[in-house]
DNA sequence: TGCTCTATTGCAAGGTCTTGCAGTAGCGAT
DNA sequence: ATCGCTACTGCAAGACCTTGCAATAGAGCA
């Protein structure tokens, strides 16, 4: 009853949603929420385990591992890979987006829906292939960097 | 004077090429070379390592990293991540193509000239930004598996 | 409340990849 | 042929991530 379900949303639902499936509402599984609900944008694995040890110090990284594949069965978070290929999660119910990475000055951002459309479309049409978006991260130059390299 | 240069292309004149970088030619790096000579189209850091192995079991990890490093800085190789974020080498001068994974089956295939213009121009027109391709992984649903997953 | 079933946890081991450092050995110059 | 400079190697430590297994503890039910 002092079940204070003080989690914004979407995470508000999560231990039933979680029951709807027979899996388990644990200590550890809430510890990991809590940092999920204080977060946004994107995460990175590192970062998810060093904030729940802030929380609590007895947290072991591969319980947060598996929970986090659990949350990714639910829906509730999404992971891609880095420029780096290190694991970046995405939390929210809107994360369906991927990520631009500047190779030289290492700026980072989200791809908007025209490109995003335009790749889709490209790969939908030539091979029937429907692309993962969220899970994308495309490396490059950015325009300014690119500028330069043309320019210096 | 017994330089047996008898590697193929485009390896027959790495020795070259280093040193006009000021960089050495090595008997570990001649082994690396090897095994990048025999290979083609992709091979994960973790092959090339056992394949190094074979031919020289005293082959060390890292100086194998590094030496891929130096082969890529002279455009020899290049390194993308595949769809689980591990490293990844395209071997040959041609090597600038991304990589399609299906998430459900497995399969791989290579991004084709049309799709991968699409791509480019589309990040080009809208960022400026110039797409690195051989870098890219793109995840998601191949065709048969994709329509599987409708009719199911 | 107490019991059973089994999803989860904690731990340990293993694979991948990076980094710093001291010693080694290419390579150009003498 | 020898010497000096410094790029490279080998090693060790460490970060990141996965997997198997025995023990633990949620959840529903009597």
């Amino acid at each position: 009853m002092s079940q204070s379900e003080s989690l914004p949303e979407p995470w508000s639902g999560v231990r039933e949603q979680l029951h709807e499936r027979g899996m388990r509402w644990t200590p550890q599984r809430r510890t990991v929420i809590e940092v999920l609900a204080a977060s946004s944008g994107h995460v990175t694995s590192a970062e998810l385990i060093e904030r729940c040890r802030a929380l609590d110090a007895q947290t072991i990284p591969s319980t947060v591992y598996r929970t986090l594949d659990a949350l990714e069965q639910l829906g509730l978070v999404r992971h891609g890979h880095g420029a780096d290929g290190r694991e970046e999660f995405h939390v929210g119910p809107d994360a369906e987006h991927g990520h631009l990475y500047c190779a030289d000055c290492g700026a980072r951002s989200e791809i908007r829906a025209a490109e995003a459309d335009a790749i889709v479309t490209a790969f939908r049409a030539a091979d029937g292939f429907e692309v993962d978006l969220s899970h994308v991260t495309v490396v490059g130059r950015c325009a300014t960097c690119a500028a330069r390299h043309v320019a210096g």
